[in-house]
Order: structure tokens, then C-alpha cells, then sequence
DNA sequence: TTGTATGCGTTATCAG
DNA sequence: CTGATAACGCATACAA
């Protein structure tokens, strides 16, 4: 079954402009031809329609201009808000983005570096959860989260140094004993930093805290008894939370109110990732803002440039404070 | 520039098993070939890891297995449901997206079909605001939302039903006065039956009800006018309000709250989408539920309906009503 | 500068 | 049922 629609080719435009074949490529890439026989066959090219056919191109070069994006989903919408900036990025260069939702599922992630590679992708952008993936040769591949070795770039946030701004933060708004609560990876990437950077503030600026992470398989209510065990007299023993992300603080929040509990009056909360109501309006929760449009711009130069063996393994980018109503500030 | 890459090709498979280039193809396409010549093939092709290569068979057969999606964006979570569950109904179909984003931008809305052409797609689901954009010829396009001509499929919906729906419930809810408050579109799409619903019910269901605007250019502040307008003793006249969607419904309850008026003590209110709290959290306000999956599902379907032409020129789906806590129930 | 001819990897047609 | 071979549309090395 060859074309259904007979779109014109070179060929024709050629013969309509009544040059050869080459020239026509080489009015198309925009090389050095004769005005006269450029203006012959631009005119022709409109005449006909042409349009140019990637698969052709593509054939040829071997490169298809498309970067594959690998993601859990959209739902999500800090991916979403990381698949806006990253087409974005692309755009800006010519490319195309290949978009790939693996819904957290291991072995999808495998499958689609093969489907990449099987559609000539220039290059992978990839956030997963796999830590035993294979990384393919050839195809410059770049993470998101997640440091795989040194031969592969890791594109992420200072999540060190958010977990930091976070207790100085807390700290500054008064509070004198917080507490860290995450649910615990399965798989040790950068969003783990987290963690340290916050108690490692917490140390050096003496605000006792503490720390506790929903393992995986144990339910959220572990951390409706974790909270049910630091109360005292209907009083929190905390006034200070910190949480992973802004999605389980908005969780933990819902839970604290149902227990009587008021933010930020009672206990200041922040979280991270800067996810917005509706994308775009103000701030779900007080939060370490993550620079998504970097991150994005830095995976998509980053996975573009000619020699990545030259590009630093692991660059993080940097976050900044916002509120977002649960904070006294 | 040749290849970079040297991947194994279908005539290396050849070589390695002993079999005509002809044989490989027909055992990777699945048709029938003896037992024999088949493992051969096929321990070639583990031996050499073959991948086939997407861009000769699309050059070959001129198709790509891809679905071009027009669509705004991914930060409006509406548009990024739709993104996931149009993806989703296309992978079980064995097909890619090509997503591409307008921003709401007329212009771009049309170079990307004809980029689409470009690449081969096999069909084009679009979601768009350019009221003269000219559908192409010979690749099957499906619209969202918008109705062009009988020729192209629109799938949406039910968004007359919705606003039906909306005033049969704030009535349900005990509401006395009620009002509808939309931006107003400067292309007449679909949505814009939203109004003609809720009028519809209002009249039928003996419902006092007023219908405000925001025309375009005008304003966020013109509906603090009209609120502001129709205030007496500190209390709105309304106790009942259909938004044109979610989000505008946050920033006029936000308005409401600021005002001093309760929602939903002294004022219900309704909004159209269906969007939840960080995706698949709780509503974020009392709305009517799209049914995105559905909706996805029928535009794949559609586009890749072998007769375009002998299906529905427009489509509606059912929606539902949800309580996001800014209504009595 | 322009024309010509080859091959990229695949599918499909035709002989064997 | 299998082998050989001709396109598909394009970019490019080479010849003019």
C-alpha cells in the first residue's frame, strides 16, 4: 500500500522549475544557489505545495531533529509544567519532543529508550525510577533526578540546598521545633537531598527536629499516627513542618486541620516543587520553588550539545522560597 | 553526514541468519514464513540486537503510526489530563504523539498541521481558537471542542447538558438567585452552551438568574464590579453561582472570601471541568466533570476510523456532577 | 554554480 | 515459501 495522498516531491518540483534535483535540495537547506534559480524554484515550490518529507531526511542523515522525554505522566503537574518548558526548549532549537509516559512502571522505561532509538531520536531526556536501566550507547542521554555515573549528566535542583533554605526559613518565622516528613524512595535519587540539607540546617542553626519517612507499602495513615503521637494536650509538639512535596503537604495540611489543628497559626508548613492552583496562580502551599524552566532549558542544551563527554555530571540549579499561606510570612 | 551510529540493518540480520533480505522483513511483520527460516531470523536478530529503523519503513509505506496533538499547552491541568489520556488511547493503538503547543497562538495553530504533513502523521486531533483555520485535505482531523463543518468530526462534552445540570443542582441545593459568570470567547466553540443550558434550566425550573460576561479585553476587576453591584447590606443577592470553568470559579470565590462572603454558606458555587488538586487529589471547587478519558478515547478512535467520513460530525459526551466543598452538598 | 547518480533501510512485487 | 530487486524522498559526493 504506498501513499494514499500524492503530495509532491522534489522531483516535481524539479521538473516544474525545470532544474535539477540537487537544486531543489539545495534551495530547501538553504545553501548557496543562483538568484535566478532560487527565485525559479521557490516560485515553484509554492506552485506545487511541496512540502518537505522528514522521512526522507531523516533516511538520509540519520537524524530525525526529535528528542524523546521520558516522564511517569502529566497528571502530575510538576511533570506537566516540566513537558511545557522542555517542548519549549526544544522549539526554540528546531527539535520535536518525543513524549514518553512510563506511569512509574520499570519496565516501560526500558521499552521506550528502545522505541527512541528504533525512531532515530538525536537524544533521550529521561526521569525515571529505575535504578538498574541501561543507559544506551550513541544516543546522548540525560537524566532528570537522577545520577546514573559519571559518563551520564544529572539535571536537578539543589534539593541540598532547599531542604536548608526550608528549616533557615522556618526558623526565621519563629518556630522552635520542627519536623521533616517524606515518603521514602525506593530508589536513591537527588530529591533524597532533601533530607540532609534540611537537617543539616537544622543542626548548625540548633532547631531541634525530626524525621520521619513513609516507607514504602506502609499507608498514609502512618503518618496521621505519627503526628497523633507528638500531640499533647490537643497541642502539636511541632510548629514547623517541612514536607517532601507540596502534593503530600497539601495532604498532611487537610489531615492537621481535621485534627483541629491550624496552619499556619498552630504549625507552619512548607513543601516542595512550587506547584501552582491551575498552573499558574498562586501557590498551592508555601514552597521551595523548583526552577523548572531551567532545569528544562539545561536538559534540552545539555542533551543538544555536540560533546557531552565534556559536560558536568551532575549540575543543580538553584531554588528559591515562596509563600503560599501556610507560613507566617 | 552519514550515520553516526552504525545499527545493524535488516540486510545484516540477512546476512548473519543466511536468508534473503525478503525473509527478515516478513518474519518481523509477522506474515508467514517456515518455521525454520523464522528461528534462524530471529536468533540473528537477538545475536545482533537488531531495532528496525522507523524512518525506512515510513519513507517505504508513508505512514508513521503518529497522531499529531494540537492543543494550548500542559500547564492548564485540563489540557494536561487531555494530553495523558489521549496518549494513553493512542499507545494501546500501537500509535506516538506528536504533541505540539500553541500557546493560544493562531498562527502557530497552522504551522503545526503543516508540520504535521511534514512528518507523516497519520491524523490530527486538534484543540484550537483560530475560527479560519483551513483543515487540510487527505489527513484525517478530529477537533475538540470546535465545530468547523460537517466533514470534521468535533468531539466535546455535553456542555449544554452541563449547564443544565449546574442550575438543576444549585436549585437541588436550595439556591433562590443564581448567576452565571463566564469569559467570554471570542470564537464560538463548543463551551459556549454552557450558558445556553444553565439559561435553559433557570427558565424551565422557575429560577431567577442573570448572566454576566467578561467581554474580551475587559478586566478581571469587572466582575468585582458586577459582585460589588449586586451587594445589599453587605450581602450578594445571589445565592448561587455557575462559573464558566474551575479556574475562574478559585479566583471569584478567592474574590467572594475577600469580600467577606462564605462559600458555600452564603453563596454556592458551581464551576465546569472537573479539575482536582494536584491532579487526582479532591475537586478543587463543586464542578461538572468532563469525561476526559472518554473524550481522549473518541478522538483516537475517530481519527483513526478507516471512514472519517461516515462518522458523527459532532460528538457529546456525558458529564457528571462532583462536590468540590463550595456547594451544600 | 548546477547536474547526475548513488544509497540510506524498508516493503512489496515478481520470479523461482 | 523464499530470493532477488525495485522503488519510497532525500542529501551529498562527484562530474560537468
Amino acid at each position: 500500500m504506498p501513499k494514499e495522498k500524492n503530495s509532491p516531491t522534489m522531483a516535481d518540483v524539479a521538473r516544474e522549475a525545470g532544474v535539477a534535483l540537487g537544486t531543489v535540495s539545495r534551495v530547501i537547506n538553504g545553501q548557496q544557489v543562483g538568484e535566478e534559480f532560487r527565485n525559479r524554484v521557490e516560485e515553484a515550490i509554492r506552485r506545487l505545495g511541496y512540502q518537505y518529507n522528514s522521512s526522507g531526511r531523516a533516511l538520509r542523515t540519520g537524524s530525525t531533529n526529535t528528542i524523546a522525554f521520558i516522564i511517569p505522566n502529566t497528571i502530575n503537574p510538576f511533570f506537566a509544567l516540566l513537558v511545557h518548558h522542555v517542548n519549549i526548549a526544544l522549539e526554540k532549537r528546531g527539535c520535536k519532543m518525543l513524549l514518553c509516559f512510563t506511569e512509574y512502571d520499570k519496565s516501560r522505561e526500558a521499552e521506550f529508550i528502545q522505541m527512541a532509538r528504533q525512531n532515530l531520536v538525536d537524544g533521550i531526556i529521561a526521569l525515571t525510577y529505575n535504578p538498574s536501566l541501561s543507559i544506551p550507547e550513541g544516543t546522548p542521554f540525560v537524566t532528570i533526578d537522577r545520577f546514573f555515573s559519571s559518563s551520564v549528566p544529572c539535571i536537578a535542583s539543589d534539593n541540598f540546598g532547599g531542604g536548608w533554605l526550608a528549616a533557615q526559613k522556618l526558623k526565621e518565622f519563629g518556630c522552635q521545633s520542627v519536623a521533616f516528613i517524606r515518603v521514602a524512595s525506593t530508589v536513591t535519587n537527588e530529591p533524597v537531598k532533601r533530607k540532609d540539607g534540611f537537617v543539616s540546617a537544622c543542626v548548625d542553626l540548633g532547631l531541634p527536629f525530626e524525621v520521619m519517612a513513609l516507607e514504602d507499602g506502609q499507608p498514609f495513615s502512618e503518618i496521621e499516627h505519627f503526628l497523633a503521637s507528638h500531640m499533647q494536650n490537643g497541642k502539636l509538639s511541632f510548629d514547623g513542618l517541612f514536607i517532601g512535596t507540596d502534593s503530600l503537604a497539601w495532604r498532611i495540611i487537610r489531615l492537621l486541620r481535621g485534627m483541629g489543628i491550624r496552619v499556619p497559626e498552630d504549625v507552619q508548613v512548607i513543601g516542595f516543587d512550587g506547584i501552582r492552583m491551575f498552573g499558574d496562580m498562586e501557590y498551592t502551599v508555601s514552597t521551595i520553588v523548583q526552577p523548572v524552566q531551567e532545569i528544562a532549558e539545561t536538559c534540552v542544551s545539555t542533551v543538544l550539545s555536540k560533546h557531552l563527554s565534556s559536560v558536568p555530571s551532575l549540575i543543580c540549579l538553584p531554588v528559591t522560597y515562596a509563600c503560599g499561606g501556610t507560613t507566617k510570612a
